[in-house]
DNA sequence: ACCTGAACACCGTTCAAGT
DNA sequence: ACCTGAACACCGTTCAAGT
């Protein structure tokens, strides 16, 4: 079967698919199951890539932060669609990335898979959770006039039964997902160490 | 418009919630603006029962916990959907309780909102893929099924290349998903106290 | 003002038929 | 062995027509 190339944006539906492959989508179901294998095919593509991402990074917080940005900038939608299959998956090749650097931290063996599994949740959940988010309910609405208006309702609420997200409204309105993903990676990463 | 009640499993679609509401899928249309706008409703609806969770709770950390276990158990499908209506939703509720504990916890003004955040996304993130993993690819693969396969695929991998994965190929088969969330939330709220 | 339900475009999936 | 493409069941959405 023909090698999937991740191309940014795309559709993956069997008619889109099939057109590009100049095929019909019945031709397809001959070489996966079914929607499944097919995305967990393109998952496990990007994942590969994904990989050599952190590969030499001065110490095992930078190695993490690369992996988990390639991730969120790259192929945010990852995160809706698991690697399940468990052949030749390179989802153990993430993990195992993941894994060393969780060693490499001074994790006592008991707790490395909790903590390893901590940060691979982390990274698959929050850039997947953003991708969905990154397509509108309405398409017209763009984000900053969308923030600006969520923005301005928070400014607005009651002083005594919401202080805090009146209070941080403002930062709302400016913020930037990829940094707040960050600062998540961050904070775990600071968990990990203090409580050693 | 009547109010949604949130009934465990169900699947969203305008032809079994018309059945169920007794009338065509089109009536809907006049209530709402589309999947969107129905999703975000029923996530409105199903948030407004999670922040009553962890309202008394001794300490910010159990707090926290609470309201993370509270989505994670009931509502696990809330993290695919957003609550993006800028209106009377009540994910600032949620998000003013979490902001509570964070400072609470003695983090400063200006990281407040990125703490927050990070709590937030975690939540979301984590319990949307989990309930996106729910569902198995084959519906005749049951869980622990799956899991035996992976974890013996795991066992066999090449010991020089995959050190860390084969060491931890039992625990995968005896994970507990929600075990694993909430140590992910507790390295998180290590991290928060121990970066003050 | 609110509901009805047929209709449209689109999706994943199947399968008899081809080569 | 591998592809074709019409067909099926299902989905979100629309809309003329009803009350």
């Amino acid at each position: 079967m023909p090698v999937i190339h991740s191309a940014g944006r795309f559709s993956w539906t069997y008619r889109a698919l099939s057109e590009r492959l100049a095929t019909g989508p019945g031709a397809i179901y001959w070489h996966v199951a079914g929607k499944g294998e097919l995305l967990g095919a393109a998952t496990d593509a990007v994942l590969a890539g994904a990989v050599t991402a952190g590969a030499s990074d001065a110490t095992p917080q930078d190695a993490i932060r690369s992996l988990a940005l390639g991730v969120f900038d790259d192929h945010p939608w990852i995160g809706t669609q698991l690697a399940r299959a468990p052949g030749q998956s390179p989802m153990p090749r993430v993990f195992e990335n993941i894994g060393r650097q969780v060693q490499a931290l001074g994790v006592p063996a008991a707790a490395q898979f909790s903590v390893a599994s901590a940060v691979w949740n982390y990274i698959l959940g929050v850039a997947g959770q953003n991708a969905a988010n990154a397509r509108p309910v309405r398409p017209e609405t763009d984000r900053t006039e969308f923030l600006n208006a969520v923005s301005a309702v928070w400014a607005d609420l009651d002083p005594d039964e919401y202080a805090f997200t009146r209070g941080v409204a403002g930062r709302l309105r400016d913020h930037d997902d990829r940094t707040e993903f960050l600062s998540g990676i961050d904070l775990i990463l600071t968990g990990i160490t203090a409580g050693r």
